[in-house]
DNA sequence: TTCGACAATCAGGCCTGCCTGTTTGTCGGA
DNA sequence: TCCGACAAACAGGCAGGCCTGATTGTCGAA
């Protein structure tokens, strides 16, 4: 008998549980809403083109996400995920020892100048007046900066537990984000990148304060 | 500088010539997108907000402004010189000698944790994906930043002209984007001010390091 | 094991409201 | 009188929410 793939579709899968299909569909929509953000920007992310973009109708987006505000929040989400799967990608390649800080600053700023951090932009500066996604952002930033600080003494030893420390990268980070914000404003990625050459210097040497002893590690 | 900065008042004045009448709708209508742009983002700027707020009729704004990108485009220039005018008010202010320096850097800051900077944010995040508002926005922004260096002596000081100095200047400007960028995303007002507290003593420090004697002036 | 009812998932069209550009008409100054 | 400044109504387009129907997986009962 023609027990398991009595119709085969031309496409996937013949068979596939709902978690599976569900699940497809949702992320299938959430990655086409990340991506209408990256290319269009937060006013062009319209529930047409992600569902055009994500390959399924309409009646699926509103299955999933009844409202588009539901899906902007869980992209949201979906984005910091990303954001936080790239990063974990190269963390394992991170040298140990002197060079650890630079790697770990090269580390960011690469994730700062790309691409997923131009949506967080749009997400952020549109949550300032947008009280629903301003709710979904700052929740969703609180558990990033939490997840941060907990992995900061992973990446940059002990010292990360210093007040001072903290402080300064903080501060490394705003800087980080006032260059990458001059992407987004247009400018030149190559002029861009120098001015980060020149930060960098600054915040190693900042950073290195901290560090007991440049060999303590 | 004297017929600015109002809502046109059809009651006031019954006699003003033509030119009076039209600045008068032009910046009422300026004035009213800048508005919309602070309390509404850059996707809340609606011509019939703007025309409700300027207090002006549909007619009038196409009148002047034929094309919603031509009132944006307007509007970023203008939206560059409020923030000069804003600046300039206070620079006469400015102390001179050692705490100059200081001087210069919390009126930088103030400027960028005020309503017009986020104004500019919303431009610059939006004209990544719009072309001509890109357009208008980078012409604005050379301009701005060739005033800039061309005021940065008189706020410096001769040390303005040192290539590290000016390097420097730019990354304390990114960090103070960077720390703006927070109030956007709707972090406490008050603890992105203490974050600018620990960032301003750093970039006192390093801004310092050009000087070639704190009583040099 | 097989079958049928039920629920979940998905497809597509309709409707309403808003935004923008256009056009026509009116008023007042030069 | 003539023209610039302004007022107001109109039309096309599009986005977003709602609804109906079709398809597919799930699960219980014979």
């Amino acid at each position: 008998m023609a027990s398991t793939d009595e119709t085969v579709r031309s496409t996937k899968k013949p068979r596939r549980t709902q978690g599976e299909r569900r699940e497809a569909t949702r992320s299938a929509l959430l990655d086409a809403t990340v991506d209408c953000l990256i290319e269009y920007g937060y006013n062009g992310v319209t529930t047409t083109r992600v569902v055009e973009r994500a390959g399924v109708s309409r009646g699926a987006q509103v299955h999933h996400f009844p409202t588009k505000g539901e899906l902007v929040a869980q992209a949201v989400q979906h984005l910091s995920h990303r954001r936080r799967v790239e990063m974990a990608a190269e963390i394992a390649d991170l040298p140990h020892g002197a060079k650890r800080v630079e790697g770990v600053l090269d580390l960011l700023w690469r994730s700062h100048a790309g691409p997923l951090f131009q949506a967080a932009l749009e997400l952020w500066v549109a949550a300032r007046t947008d009280a629903e996604l301003a709710e979904a952002v700052r929740g969703v930033d609180r558990q990033v900066t939490a997840q941060i600080w907990e992995g900061a003494e992973l990446l940059f030893g002990p010292v990360a537990r210093n007040r001072a420390f903290a402080e300064d990268l903080e501060t490394a980070l705003a800087t980080m984000r006032g260059l990458a914000l001059l992407l987004s404003a247009g400018n030149d990625p190559k002029a861009v990148e120098k001015r980060w050459k020149a930060a960098r210097k600054r915040i190693l040497a900042m950073l290195a304060e901290h560090d007991p002893l440049s060999s303590a590690n």
